[in-house]
DNA sequence: TTGTAAGCGTTATCAG
DNA sequence: CTGATAACGCTTACAA
């Protein structure tokens, strides 16, 4: 004849009374750190009873009394974007195993945003933040980090090195795609670089720029042209500017997937075939661009691992003993696709090889 | 000379002893529900001390002591899918303008996950439940709605109707598809249907099997195959079903855009070009299929709309007097978007055209 | 080994 | 209109 209905939650002092002993005794009994503290026998009894009445632990009471909440704050600009479901889904992973949710929330590349978000997040008394929608410069998140509250950039980093940070080998990503390209035979290779207030844009610009001259590409101001944005319509955009200015060239080097698209669409407008015409190459092989006509070549990161290494590092920061320890940078490596999008330049028409 | 290092966080009672008032005054002026209860100058105080001094809530002891947490718990199968990132997406944005947070998990399709998530959630104390995991038997969460836990199934629905749903008008969608199909002279159009155990699946097959005879079309038991999940892979195997039985068709109408993706590589495999051989539709119209070769006609359901109307309702259930109501269930309208992988079938190579 | 009691920061009830 | 006070459920010295 038990009420199913309107069930009140289960408390320590539900256990306590149903075994016969005092809360302070089961909160022990239920926390394996003090388990230890409780006769066996007792410890037994508590911990079946607790079963058999469904205790759960009620998170606000203990976060209260804690100030930990084993939540963490995750911001990135759009969950829309494909380059951002598998880095939170890693971070999922490692945290749920852990007992930590994730909060999630999107910025739209909106600065200010991201500052409400942090406020919102730390009103709920995250235990950390993993973000991945820092600019290079980021006052607030220094801060942050500065302030003790463990922090994590995922993806972009900031300037500042005292921020930890787990991101991918972009400088290493930029020269495989460029040893294909010149193994190819592309020596006029164009770069649409990302914006350089992000690290990603920066780093693989950075890289372009080491690379080329070393390599024997041709080094010519007109063959980079920087994206506003990382998304197809400034893809189109940067190839227009290119042809514009007349610049030659037989392949792009695109600072990520989204870009190297509209760079193909914008190709094919003006009745320049990739890979035929032109070969093209991304960054980060997000989904279906295998699918895509051409597959593109791209650089393959390890999303998942970037995310789940995130997760992993910031709870070892919210558990660890509160203090001075260094900012953690980690950096995975990446892989080289090479797919349809990219070819040997035709044959020399006459003019024959580079020199030596 | 202020300490700026270790900050403890400003409570009420600072705001308090900052204004002279007490912390019961204090709370009362902060919340709008009840500020017309203390004198408007005092008031007027209260809330620049609170912003100079940088007050926030504690979000804990507020739970704690309301037994609310403005925090909402959202299942999906994987986060990975593109199905769900815009739907997930819709919700937050419909939470955050209201104050709430989502916490968000993944089962990967396995209805144990779902259960230890929603244990998960629970015990954290969510306000409500936004579930994009079920199946269409799912006693566990009937269960919950019948606790009075608001919960809102999204995308799928469960078959028990007490369970409020947003869901799009599916077979609306198989009808705009086989009418289009119909239009462009297919008569023997087969059908990939997705997991029966889904309530998306199952309304696509239904409607598929509601209108293919009134649209004259054959009605071949061999021209349905059943995919036992919503991914590439099994769209490859239905194709190679369908082909193994020797049925003949000119079209497939696939329950979703994984599985007309999988459809096409396994026909081309095979020597079959779509649309030239055999014309291929999808349903949800996923990121980047207006990219592939050929771009994919579909149906594009309003996956941000879904989620908002979703995050927007459930926030109307949990704020509403608890007690009795109707689980509302909405349907949203989708959209036909005709693209490269339907085409007209060839011109009759002499069997001439249908009676009538 | 277990019980006692204080207190985390709020809101709500009840006086004044 | 405002202040005092209790209570939400839990953890943790401290006492026994």
């Amino acid at each position: 004849m038990q009420k199913t209905s309107i069930k009140k939650r289960v408390t320590l002092k539900d256990v306590a009374n149903a075994v016969g002993v005092h809360v302070s005794t089961v909160s022990r009994a239920l926390d394996p750190r003090t388990r230890h503290l409780i006769t066996p026998e007792v410890a037994e009894q508590i911990l079946k009873a607790s079963e058999r009445l469904d205790y759960r632990q009620n998170a606000a009471a203990y976060s209260l009394k804690t100030n930990r909440t084993r939540t963490i704050g995750v911001v990135v600009p759009d969950i829309t974007n494909p380059v951002f479901p598998p880095i939170i889904r890693g971070v999922e992973d490692a945290l749920a195993s852990r007992g930590y949710v994730a909060i999630l929330g999107n910025t739209d590349g909106d600065m200010r945003r991201e500052t409400g978000l942090v406020e919102t997040f730390r009103s709920r008394g995250v235990d950390g933040l993993i973000l991945a929608s820092v600019e290079r410069e980021d006052a607030a998140v220094s801060k942050l980090a500065a302030e003790g509250l463990p922090v994590i950039t995922v993806n972009r980093r900031v300037d500042d090195s005292t921020v930890a940070s787990v991101v991918n080998d972009e400088a290493e990503g930029i020269r495989r795609v460029l040893t294909h390209l010149v193994s190819l035979g592309h020596r006029r290779v164009a770069n649409i670089a990302g914006p350089q207030s992000l690290s990603t844009g920066a780093a693989r610009y950075a890289g372009f720029e080491k690379y080329r001259g070393p390599m024997g590409l041709v080094d010519d101001r007109d063959l980079v042209v920087f994206a506003n944005a990382f998304n197809e319509a400034e893809g189109e955009r940067c190839v227009e500017e290119l042809l514009a200015c007349g610049a030659e060239f037989t392949a792009i080097v695109c600072s990520n997937d989204r870009l190297a698209v509209g760079a193909i669409a914008a190709l094919s407008r003006h009745g320049l075939r990739c890979p035929e015409d032109v070969s093209v190459t991304g960054y980060n092989d997000m989904p279906m661009v295998e699918r895509m006509q051409p597959p593109l070549t791209t650089i393959r990161i390890q999303s998942n691992k970037v995310g789940f290494e995130a997760g992993q590092l910031l709870v070892k920061m919210i558990e660890r003993p509160p203090g001075e320890y260094e900012a953690e940078h980690i950096v995975l490596p990446i892989e080289l696709i090479v797919r349809g999008s990219t070819r040997a330049i035709r044959p020399p028409n006459g003019r024959g090889r580079e020199t030596g």
